[in-house]
DNA sequence: TTAGGGTTAG
């Protein structure tokens, strides 16, 4: 076996003829004798003795040395290369950076980057960079490789748009992929998984439908990755019935595919219609995966469904002897605390095999805010151990709203003393292909003026249909930035008022936001849709509000 | 060398 892995390396090798080859060992022959380089051995000082002169010796030791991924031999090459002053060599620094990042070195990979003056990257190395650089959010790293290549490829341009939407750039990702349009690259389907999913992300209806209408005319054929990729993009576009229109035409077995569907119908609200999805998996003999579970028990916890959860939860570990992990946890305990059941909640915690996680004692927390229990919420507070902004806003709301003015006090000194700072919530609409944002009381949009007078104006109506603001949470409100944006100033009031403006009226007006939506806003945008007599849509984190006649579709149960 | 669907919170 070893022999003929050893064949295959060496016969796939152009220089082979200056030396040997096997899977464990790699033999230079230089005039200078042979230099013996093992998988994470070292050159003896003998062995660079007699190649230190020879830069070509050391470019085909380096590619030895990338073959055999022998990443140490590299390390101690790149320290000679540098006393022997060979830096200004492109090819041999290249290939050091190849080497370093095929070895998820990219710290050691990142200086080279900075400090090279031109490189000699072949594609499939230059590729590898955007890549790798790309998953730790290295953003700029990436670029400037992109951005030097001599000639990109597909992959190179998918690296990009991929890496981008993996790191939240979603406009940026798809202005790459207008970019791509226009060059001489043809997008393919690992293109469209990415762009489909910065759509999905963005909540961009616009955007979406152009996209899929791009991939039907350039005939990319439908696999079960872009099959549920669209079907999540409709969902999270607010289209329901396309992506179920995408799941009756795609026909797929493959179980993402329904798991996409069934987390769909949840973020809309429509729990039994997820468990009746969940129900077809069963008779079509499909089987379900724990992402399935996870799917069909969100959806049971965002619309109070208590008994059902509970019944899947069963079904998981008894029929399908699927072992319930941290996040089926997690949305046992969301269900059972949004119902209100918070000793349950608190009881399944203690019961639970593994060590419960922030997100479980999150979850926890956000359900005593909702029902205004302070006596657990300190002891989740306590259990999570590094408290980010969120979590000392939550603790603030439940002693607010049991007037336990004292304690918010306690909270608001600690995030005083710690510098921490509310993240502040985002919401845009997106107009003829351009996507809006707004952040609370934001003043940079060139439309500023007219938009807070129709703002105004719209609070002004509302009021005289009865509207209340919900001012308990101006004062729960712990941030001076906030308070300064004021309840009426709310980054959904200002999507909502620049969408009034902008669009004809009748025509439903489309919000994203970045975090949970807010009562006081919730409450609003219900007499608003009364009012103007037109749909308003909100997509949240984490699920879908539709504005009809007064009315939200959740019910008010969020 | 590149892709999708998954729990909480602000």
């Amino acid at each position: 076996m070893l022999r003929l892995a050893g064949n295959r390396l060496s016969s796939s090798l152009p220089w082979r003829s200056n030396y040997k080859a096997t899977a464990n060992n790699i033999t230079m022959m230089s005039s200078d004798g042979p230099v013996n380089i093992t998988p994470n051995s070292t050159l003896s000082p003998e062995q660079f003795r007699c190649s230190n002169t020879d830069h070509q010796i050391l470019f085909h030791v380096l590619e030895a040395c990338k073959l055999s991924s022998n990443f140490q031999t590299a390390i101690e090459i790149h320290a000679r290369i540098i006393k022997l002053g060979c830096g200004a060599y492109p090819s041999l620094i290249s290939l050091l950076i190849s080497i370093y990042v095929s070895c998820d070195r990219l710290n050691l990979a990142r200086p080279l980057l900075n400090e090279i003056p031109s490189w000699d990257l072949d594609l499939i190395s230059a590729n590898l960079i955007i890549a790798r650089f790309m998953k730790i959010g290295d953003i700029d790293i990436a670029k400037r490789v992109f951005h030097k290549m001599p000639a990109r490829d597909v992959v190179s341009w998918n690296s990009m748009i991929g890496g981008c939407v993996k790191n939240a750039r979603f406009q940026e990702a798809l202005s790459i992929f207008r970019k791509m349009l226009s060059s001489n690259v043809e997008p393919d389907g690992f293109t469209f998984a990415s762009v489909i999913t910065g759509c999905a992300r963005l909540g961009a209806l616009d955007h979406a439908k152009w996209v899929h209408g791009l991939m039907i005319e350039k005939r990319i054929e439908l696999n079960y990755i872009l099959c549920s990729a669209l079907i999540d993009m409709y969902s999270k576009c607010g289209r329901i019935e396309n992506a179920k229109e995408v799941f009756d035409s795609g026909r797929s077995n493959h179980v993402s595919v329904w798991n996409a569907m069934i987390n769909g119908l949840a973020i809309h609200g429509l729990a039994l219609d997820a468990i009746a999805i969940f129900s077809l998996m069963e008779v079509e003999n499909i089987s379900p995966d724990s992402i399935t579970f996870v799917g069909v028990l969100t959806a049971c916890s965002h619309c109070g469904l208590v008994e059902q959860g509970h019944k899947h939860f069963d079904l998981m570990r008894r029929h399908y002897l699927i072992q319930p992990q941290l996040e089926h946890y997690g949305t046992m305990v969301d269900l059972l605390g949004r119902a209100g059941r918070l000793e349950e909640a608190y009881a399944l915690i203690k019961e639970m095999p593994m060590e419960p996680d922030v997100v479980i004692w999150r979850a926890l927390l956000s359900s005593c805010r909702t029902h205004k229990n302070s006596k657990l919420g300190e002891i989740a507070i306590t259990k999570i151990s590094h408290l980010n902004s969120g979590d000392y806003v939550l603790m603030s709301n439940i002693y607010c709203s049991i007037r336990k003015w004292d304690g918010a006090e306690i909270v608001r000194d600690m995030m005083k003393k710690k510098g921490v700072r509310k993240n502040s919530g985002r919401s845009w609409i997106e107009l003829a292909g351009v996507i809006h944002q707004f952040k609370a009381g934001d003043l940079s949009h060139p439309e500023t003026e007219p938009m807070y007078k129709l703002l105004e104006g719209l609070i002004r109506r509302t009021k005289l249909e009865g509207f209340m603001p919900l001012t308990e949470l101006v004062l729960m409100d712990v941030s001076d930035e906030e308070k300064e944006g004021n309840l009426n100033y709310h980054s959904e009031k200002l999507a909502l008022a620049y969408g009034v403006l902008k669009m004809s009226p009748g025509i439903e007006i489309r919000i994203s936001k970045n975090l949970r939506t807010c009562p006081d806003c919730h409450c609003w945008m219900e007499i608003v849709s009364r009012v103007l007599n037109r749909v308003i849509i909100v997509r949240d984190r984490i699920r879908f509000h539709r504005f009809e006649g007064g009315l939200c579709s959740c019910g008010n149960y969020w």
